[in-house]
RNA sequence: UGGGGAUUAGUGUAAUGGUAGCACGACUGGCUCUGGACCAGUUAGUCGGGGUUCGAGUCCCUGAUCCCCAGCCA
């Protein structure tokens, strides 16, 4: 990834630093992203991501993906799809990748259901592992507790010979599921509980989304995972820490197959690292599911949601995503990163590269008393300060024009320094504007303000130099264009809300305000010709992207992320 | 009465026996045609107790706390 910035190396590097410098892979550095298709990717995944194509591309070596697609009763092509156009929009780049054929080059575990058939055949040959006819309630009790040891299952002792050819009628598919398992012969008493006679492979007559019905029993993770690997030649199996325990059970499956071997083979370095957790949201893919079942979301892809197809509708670029998670490191400590420091990879991103736009969300009429009825003004606004090059457009100016309602108060607190009767400030790009008077409806309503400017201060400034306090957005009343836009805050109101659930139920701590629609938005008139994801931003007030939800007809925009806000701070200290 | 990991400012993350630094947050102030951005500053930390050492976040001993493991899920 181009943007990788400067930084002090974090424990993996330092490892494969080591291994450089010993010569233990010969220089090579092979890692691999090794989702199961069973749900959308989310922002955890996209740590992981950017960990594994990032090591790859700073050491020159080779980045796999490839679907860990094991079980097929909770796999399905659509997810295959997704997560392949989710890592390609992130920008990570896998062996054998074309940009003409998605799925060129992607990998798959179930290629290599025959390989680790045969690894399995040979397992039983070495006396390594047997078939066993105990039920699953029989496995479980008899692999003992915690603190106490199992025992061994009444089917461990069986021949050779018996295994073989129970192994193959189990693959033939004359037994039901669940009535047998191949599995690794180790010790029932072994303080790791992984090594208590793992099961290797259980009989699961599921169609399978890409083999079909050609198998009947599937291998289960602990055994195939680390054969993937392997078969892949990876040199660094990177996952997620809870699987520090299974280390030792994939040692042993390789060192079991390699003993006395001619021909052994890979055998992977397994690193653990912690798995990214953020405040205000939830990342299981159980939890996340639920929310999509249960319609509390409006999809995967729904922009409140962690995934990144979610946060790719909310308008967050890939590279907001990649400095994001080279920002919060790698390291074996539990963490819970804040949600803020998201939303400031994403300000810093779009800052530098969203061109300005002045759109009111809640508009509020003004008339400028002394401006001709008929005349209209273009007037040269600048699309982004941070980038010259991003040029000038025009921007009609006209009597009548809406303001954001919040700009104005009729009774100002101290330290508002927007407008209020009397008070004068400047239009940005057009005038200085005075508010001369107020206008309600019966209900007291404010309706409208009475206002005039100062011919003299044509384009923002004041010939003389007179300053006003502060800078407000508008548009042209005539010549804005109508949109709604979508208000999107945390969907959790609590930072962690699986720790601190009422009634146990984390969906109790939703936010009921995660999305705000506003129909009634008026945005300036160059914004007519946008086209769906396109990121603006709306001059002191955020970040905003097209929906796809919008037509020709009717523009819906995402609001990314706020801008930050010092006036709401200051609001807000009041208020405590 | 098991095994495997972890613990540095509010939140993260560096420091690999030698000045505890950085980012985000918070708080000041400056600047500004976005109360944005930018600039400057302040705040605040080595889980506890022993030990080794001229010197310990780092090494040793000993406690504490947190996370993971008893799916024919991954």
């Amino acid at each position: 990834m181009p943007d990788a910035e400067k930084r002090a190396t974090h424990f993996i590097e330092d490892m494969i630093d080591e291994d450089n410098r010993s010569g233990r892979w010969g220089g090579r550095v092979h890692t691999r992203f090794p989702p199961e298709p069973n749900g959308y990717l989310h922002i955890g995944h996209a740590k992981s991501i950017c960990l594994n194509y990032g090591l790859a591309e700073k050491y020159g070596g080779e980045f796999n993906l490839r679907f860990d697609d094991t079980n097929p009763i909770k796999e399905e092509q659509e997810y295959v799809d997704s997560i392949v156009r989710d890592v390609r929009w992130l920008g990570a780049r896998w062996t054998a990748m074309r940009d003409d054929d998605p799925n060129a080059g992607v990998l798959f575990a179930s290629d290599y259901f025959q390989q680790m058939y045969d690894l399995a055949v040979l397992l039983i040959r070495k006396g390594r592992a047997f078939v066993c006819d105990q039920s699953p309630e029989q496995v479980a009790e008899f692999r003992g507790t915690l603190t106490s040891p199992g025992r061994n299952s009444p089917y461990r002792d069986r021949s050779v010979a018996e295994n073989i050819e129970l192994f193959e009628r189990m693959r033939r598919g004359e037994f039901p599921d669940g009535s047998r398992t191949l599995r690794a012969k180790i010790d029932m008493a072994h303080p790791n509980l992984n090594l208590r006679d793992p099961v290797m492979y259980r009989i699961l007559h599921a169609s399978h989304h890409r083999t079909g019905d050609e198998w009947c029993i599937y291998p289960m993770y602990d055994w195939a995972h680390g054969l993937e690997d392997s078969i892949e030649c990876i040199t660094h199996s990177i996952c997620t820490l809870e699987f520090e325990n299974h280390r030792p059970l994939y040692d042993w499956y390789i060192n079991a197959i390699n003993e006395g071997n001619p021909a052994p083979i890979h055998h992977p370095q397994q690193i653990e690292f912690a798995r990214l957790e953020l405040t205000h949201t939830v990342m299981s893919k159980r939890k996340l599911l639920e929310l999509v079942r249960g319609g509390y979301v409006r999809g995967w892809d729904d922009p409140r949601m962690p995934t990144l197809s979610g946060l790719r509708r909310r308008g967050v670029t890939p590279e907001a995503i990649r400095a994001f998670c080279a920002d919060i490191g790698v390291a074996k400590f539990n963490s819970t990163i804040e949600i803020v420091r998201l939303e400031n990879a994403v300000r810093n991103d779009l800052n530098l590269r969203a061109q300005r736009r002045l759109a009111v969300l809640r508009p509020l009429r003004v008339v400028i008393e002394n401006y001709p009825e008929e005349k209209v003004e273009e007037l040269d606004a600048v699309n982004n300060p941070e980038d010259p090059s991003a040029g000038t457009r025009k921007i009609p100016f006209s009597r009548i024009v809406y303001i954001e309602r919040d700009d104005f108060r009729e009774d100002p607190p101290k330290d508002f320094f927007r407008l209020a009767p009397g008070r004068e400030v400047r239009f940005r790009w057009a005038y200085f504007i005075t508010c001369k008077s107020v206008i309600k409806d019966a209900a007291g309503q404010i309706t409208e303000l009475r206002c005039t400017y100062d011919p003299a201060t044509r384009g923002g400034d004041a010939p003389g130099g007179r300053k006003v306090k502060s800078t407000l957005h508008w548009v042209s009343a005539e010549r804005s264009i109508p949109a709604e836009v979508r208000l999107y805050d945390h969907l959790f109101s609590v930072p962690n809300p699986e720790v601190d659930a009422p009634g146990g139920d984390y969906k109790a701590n939703l936010n009921p305000a995660s999305l705000v629609v506003l129909s009634d938005c008026r945005l300036e008139p160059s914004l007519a010709t946008v086209r769906i994801g396109d990121r603006f931003q709306f001059e002191r007030l955020g970040y905003f992207c097209v929906d796809p939800d919008s037509t020709p007809g009717r523009l819906i925009f995402n609001r990314t992320v706020t801008l930050k806000d010092a006036w709401i701070k200051i609001e807000k200290g009041r208020a405590r």
